[in-house]
DNA sequence: ATTACTAGCGAGCGAGTAA
DNA sequence: TTTACTCGCTCGCTAGTAA
């Protein structure tokens, strides 16, 4: 398969590029891949045979570029992974009751001055619980951007560092709020928005609700 | 190294997504992969000290999801294949003396009237040769959509059929024309424009001219 | 300098089977 | 049913060297 000679026809192409031929030693490759340079020697014939590559011997060593099969092969593998990295652009969740400490971090002037400065609004003071699924949320979170509210101290404690993110809730701009060392279990996010949700939206306990980027 | 486990992440990643679990059994997967059940086994416990995967025993068999490790390899992996196949935004060439044929051809109301239909304008009668690297023109024109301009026949002969892509050349709306059965050496291409582009840009034969997406 | 052949060796594969 | 151990054998690696 042609999975046994991706690292070298990465190489090439990294190198070369799509098009482009490049001339060089398979003494250098080896170096460069850690193997020998038999080795080397060995998988472009080989790779040459399953016209993943061209390969010509001149005086300083070989001119190889990217064959057809070699190139829809990168191609293909370049589509797989685009797939499974593919940006999720919105998450669902059940809206649920909170601890019902959001309400007084939340207003912390050191915490909204933040908000304002960093997300572009200041927030409502209350947090919106969502229960999502653990592994969508982190797929929607991981395709944003991270803002980071610093955290601070007073004389009696220390409010910790939180993790915001950028989202729409139905085109109102919002932000999933994540404490440092979060207090919350798996599966539920906190969310912060200019207005009050739930009365601005209509939603209750146990409404469903959708997140956007 | 990753790549010799690469071929198993891809699967798991394919199936399972970034995060989420997939219950599955050796058997199964040594089925699709094609390679015998033990292999499986063996490489899934190496790809988990080498925290790429996470792996739990079920009685159906494992549940298997990707660790940190085997996403950032998989990211690094898609980046640089991204690299690669990253898109040419212009190319640059020098102005040739055509071999002048472009004027008669071009000209043509069978060929006219699908340029102003295809690619949105009506050719100055007369092309403009263009020398360029073959590699970066190839590079330049795989990014681009191809338009195809159809052959026709008169009683006395034969016109074959071209492909167009569109271009800019300083923001004046062109297209590169290859005909099926190129006329032309390799890094040489023909340009159409509205306008004789020689004249409107001050242009002489030999001078540098840069044409983009 | 190179590439690439031969040969010998060792890692990795898979059949059998235990748990 | 599974997973995963042992073990024999093969395939692919590298050293030596020819071309």
């Amino acid at each position: 398969m042609a999975y046994d000679y991706l690292e070298m026809l990465m190489y090439i192409a990294k190198k070369a590029g799509v098009f482009k031929a490049l001339e060089i030693s398979t003494i250098r490759i080896a170096k460069e891949l850690k193997t020998s340079q038999q080795t080397v020697s060995r998988k472009l014939r080989d790779m040459e045979k399953l016209k993943l590559i061209k390969r010509t011997a001149t005086q300083k060593g070989l001119l190889i570029q990217l064959d057809a099969n070699g190139r829809d092969f990168l191609k293909q593998h370049h589509s797989n992974l685009g797939n499974i990295f593919a940006e999720k652009e919105e998450v669902t969740g059940i809206i649920t009751k909170g601890i019902g400490e959001g309400r007084y971090y939340v207003n912390l002037p050191q915490y909204q001055k933040q908000f304002k400065e960093k997300l572009g609004f200041k927030a409502y003071p209350g947090t919106l619980n969502l229960r999502v699924k653990q592994s969508e949320a982190l797929e929607f979170i991981s395709s944003l951007e991270a803002v980071e509210i610093s955290g601070f101290e007073t004389k009696d404690r220390t409010f910790g560092k939180l993790t915001g993110y950028k989202i729409r809730i139905n085109n109102i701009k919002g932000a999933i709020i994540i404490p440092e060392r979060s207090r919350h279990e798996e599966g539920i996010i906190e969310l912060i928005a200019p207005y009050d949700l739930k009365k601005k939206l209509g939603l209750k306990d146990n409404s469903r609700l959708k997140i956007q980027k």
